[in-house]
DNA sequence: AGCACGCCGACT
DNA sequence: GTCGGCGTGCTC
């Protein structure tokens, strides 16, 4: 075996073991030409022929000059690269995964690299648009991709080795795609979107006073484009920089009149990017002074890193935890060392990312799933040379090929979109974070308002390091919170829809002062149904065990697990009666009922429905910061990530549907949920107002909420968890056993559970049915796996179950059966 | 993941 | 009698 930045030479002959980006447990084994000999180093990308007729990039793993004896090697057929794109370090991350979350090395590898990174026989190859290159450095066979490309927008990778009557075509590929001449392509992503704004400039020509007089005997006939004029000379008294907006408001004028002005070439009209942020803002960012709590917390950080691998900073909401993550990265910069900053996906918001490229500069990049697939080889290649110290991304930023990091922030660790579900690997982005760090030496610091147990626990029992900050950073009170009884309004007959008496007055209040409203509904388990009150039939999916979700917008029935859609129903299919009825609300019916409720307040919708669009996400920010609406209405997008201004009024539609969600973690996520929202409200100047609704208004978790308690949530939970035999305290594995027919799986999955129960004894649990019991024509049954913290080895649990399935998978009496493992699910 | 090889139904 | 359905198993 070889070292791994050794190369070799001569005319030994050598073979390596390749990683495929497939779901198979093994590595496979290729010769390696003559010629090829003095390129081949362990992390290049290879391409290899499997099977009869498919090609694969490949990762070389390993080099080797042993033969293999039970069959005849395939040659590779090229190296991909000059230097490896894929470093040891990584390729160590990927066996833990592969390990840990028991799937396979290509599966990770398929996660991990960018898609533009590993062409496959798939992949659709495009002529890239307004692309600059020169023709005349196209090699003739170059050429003749480009000219087929011309006359048919798209080729595949096999439509191009036919065109070329040749079978490798990567390097050529991979030559265009250097030289900026095509586009590779899975799919084609939006591109992030910044903020734009119009702003107006008066047209050069007529600077001077003799022009300006002839604008204005142009104009004696168009008064309303001589009013614009002549605010807009007002205005630029004061400043250069006029906005569309600003101009309209100083005129009077409509948008129409400014465009008249446009045409005529009096006007320019200039679309800019403009921040997110205020001047001010920025200042302060810029310049900023830590403030001796944040001082505190920070030196304390420092201290715990000389002992521990991992911090956790539960910070209050507002306390500035940014700040101090800044100044922690400017040491690590200082070392020369890298950092990697992950945020869940809906945190990574302009806001935040031009925040900190103010601050950072170019050193920073930026990885998350909004980026197109160019755009994310562009950053894998940066952070390959070095060029990026720090990078800000979502939870596949752990994959990226970083030689020496120092600091690991994971902000908002307590998010479970943190952990992948589908496809596998289903990896914890903060518990991978944990291992990565140790592979570089480097610390973590993990952060949150209201931490996961998980890490809670961790600290507590002294394997992480805790730091706490209490106090918010430069802005008033916390928001008052106030629980209202759905059930009492109900009976009183005071609520208005779903409504109480005293959210409407609330709202009221605010939108009188002007003021802004975000009203916030859990759309899990209050989804729109329809349902028969003569016999209570139930509109169901025909691949899923779910009921159809009535859709408004497109006024049709919908399932949110295949995307299978419908029409709606008049009259019911079983019975064959009319009276049909809407069970249970999401946040599309909410929009409906305030419009009767506040026929004048301006209604918009913040979910995943309006957000799909294209400018959707902006653009309805853009228009509440701008105070264009006065009520928001929105799911969990609401709660994570954003700045509100002037929020004053948070309306919680229902808290029933959060804490009675059969999971164990509920109670957990209403706090963090219910908490995130209340943070939303007040700032400043302003102390806010949060009502959450619910029949329980008794709960337990209610009164943690109000009281901002979270010691005490942690301590009645762990309670519970460890009564339970859940996590933190004991380990859980998920088995998901599929099959398409019902019957045959409650059999097998009855009998897998006793197989493992012969050695695993009560750690076993189930079969049982899982919340939705069908997807995609496959009925699912959970089994879990419950594993004590202490005295048992983790490695050998998962060789054993790892082996049971296999045999069990592999007899005939199962078969048909397909068995997903989850460590650790959320 | 794909693709070939293989064993049972509706067609010429 | 064949064409083709997709069910299992292998790919260095």
């Amino acid at each position: 075996m070889l070292e791994f930045n050794e190369t070799v030479a001569g005319r030994q002959t050598y073979f390596v073991e390749v990683i495929l980006p497939l779901a198979i447990s093994k590595t496979y084994t290729y010769r390696v030409p003559a010629t090829l000999n003095s390129h081949i180093r362990v992390g290049k990308r290879v391409i290899v022929q499997f099977g009869k007729s498919r090609i694969y990039t490949a990762i070389i793993y390993a080099i080797t000059e042993q033969a293999p004896t039970l069959y005849e090697a395939k040659y590779i057929l090229d190296v991909l690269d000059d230097e490896p794109i894929v470093n040891r370090t990584q390729l160590q991350l990927w066996s833990w995964i592969a390990d840990y979350y028991m799937c396979h090395l290509g599966e990770v590898m398929q996660a991990a690299l960018p898609a533009a990174l590993k062409l496959a026989s798939e992949t659709r190859i495009l002529l890239l648009k307004d692309s600059e290159y020169d023709k005349s450095q196209l090699t003739d066979k170059e050429f003749l991709v480009v000219d087929a490309l011309e006359i048919q927008p798209e080729l595949k990778v096999g439509d191009i080795a036919k065109l070329l009557g040749q079978k490798t075509v990567f390097p050529l590929l991979k030559s265009l795609f250097n030289k900026g001449v095509i586009h590779i392509s899975e799919e084609v992503v939006e591109r992030y979107k910044p903020r734009r704004k119009a702003y107006i400039m008066l047209n050069p020509l007529y600077e001077d006073a003799d022009s300006r007089r002839g604008l204005f005997e142009v104009l004696e006939r168009a008064p309303k484009q001589l009013d614009a004029l002549l605010a807009y000379f007002k205005l630029a008294k004061n400043t250069k920089e006029i906005t569309r907006e600003a101009l309209q408001e100083e005129s009077g004028c409509s948008a129409n009149v400014i465009k008249g002005l446009v045409e005529k070439e009096i006007f320019i009209l200039d679309h800019r990017v403009v921040s997110r942020f205020s001047d001010q803002e920025v200042e302060l960012l810029q310049n900023f002074q830590l403030s001796t709590g944040q001082q505190t917390a920070f030196n304390s950080i420092k201290d715990l890193f000389t002992e521990k691998e991992v911090v956790l900073l539960h910070g209050v909401t507002s306390s500035g935890k940014t700040q101090i993550y800044i100044r922690l990265i400017e040491e690590i910069l200082q070392q020369d060392r890298q950092v990697l900053y992950l945020l869940p996906e809906i945190g990574l918001t302009t806001q935040l990312i031009e925040r900190l490229r103010q601050y950072f500069g170019n050193q920073i990049g930026i990885y998350h799933s909004k980026f197109s697939d160019n755009e994310r080889a562009e950053v894998w290649n940066k952070v390959l040379k070095n060029e990026y110290k720090i990078v800000l991304g979502a939870r596949s930023a752990v994959f990226l090929p970083f030689s020496d990091l120092g600091l690991i922030v994971v902000d908002e660790e307590h998010e479970n979109s943190f952990k992948q579900y589908d496809p596998a690997p289903r990896y914890h982005a903060r518990d991978t974070s944990v291992f990565l760090a140790h592979l570089h030496k480097a610390k973590v610091l993990l952060g949150s308002a209201t931490p996961s147990l998980e890490s809670y626990f961790n600290a507590q029992s002294g394997k992480y390091g805790l730091v706490e900050l209490t106090e918010r950073y430069g802005v008033s009170t916390l928001p008052k919170i106030e629980i209202v009884s759905i059930s009492e309004e109900t009976s009183k007959k005071t609520m208005q829809s779903h409504f109480t008496s005293v959210l409407v007055e609330q709202m009221n209040n605010a939108l009188a002062n002007k003021e802004q409203v975000i009203l916030f509904q859990n759309r899990r388990g209050y989804t729109p149904v329809l349902l028969c009150r003569t016999c209570g039939y139930l509109p169901k999916c025909i691949n899923c065990d779910v009921s159809l979700t009535y859709h408004k917008s497109s006024g049709k029935l919908h399932c949110h697990y295949c995307g299978y859609k419908q029409d709606t129903v008049s009259i019911c299919p079983a019975c064959g009666s009319v009276h049909i009825e809407q069970k249970g609300f999401g946040t599309e019916k909410i929009e409906d009922d305030l419009q009767y409720i506040f026929p004048d307040a301006r209604v918009a919708r913040l979910d995943l429905d309006t957000t799909r669009t294209k400018h959707g996400f902006q653009q309805i920010l853009g228009d509440f910061e701008d105070g264009k609406i006065d009520i928001l209405v929105g799911t969990q997008m609401v709660a994570k990530g954003l700045d509100f201004g002037a929020v004053t009024v948070i309306g919680i539609i229902s808290a029933d549907g959060l804490l009675n969600y059969p999971d164990f973690r509920a109670y957990e996520r209403s706090f963090q949920l219910l908490s995130q929202v209340a943070g939303r409200a007040g700032r400043r100047d302003k102390e806010g107002k949060v009502i959450i609704q619910t029949h329980n208004t008794k709960h337990r978790v209610l009164e943690q909420v109000i009281n901002n308690n979270y010691e005490e949530l942690y301590k009645t939970e762990i309670i519970e968890r460890n009564s339970f035999q859940y996590p933190p305290l004991y380990r859980l594995i998920k088995l998901d056993v599929k099959h398409k027919e019902s019957m045959l799986l409650s059999d097998i999955a009855f009998r897998l559970a006793n197989e493992l129960k012969k050695s695993f004894g009560p750690r076993i649990l189930g079969p049982e049915d899982p919340l939705v019991s069908r997807i995609r024509n496959f009925y699912i049954k959970s089994i879990y796996l419950k594993i004590e913290r202490n005295g048992i080895s983790l490695t050998k649990v998962k060789e054993y179950l790892k082996d049971t399935l296999l045999k069990f998978e592999a007899d005939k009496a199962n078969k048909g059966v397909f068995i997903q493992v989850d460590v650790d699910p959320y």
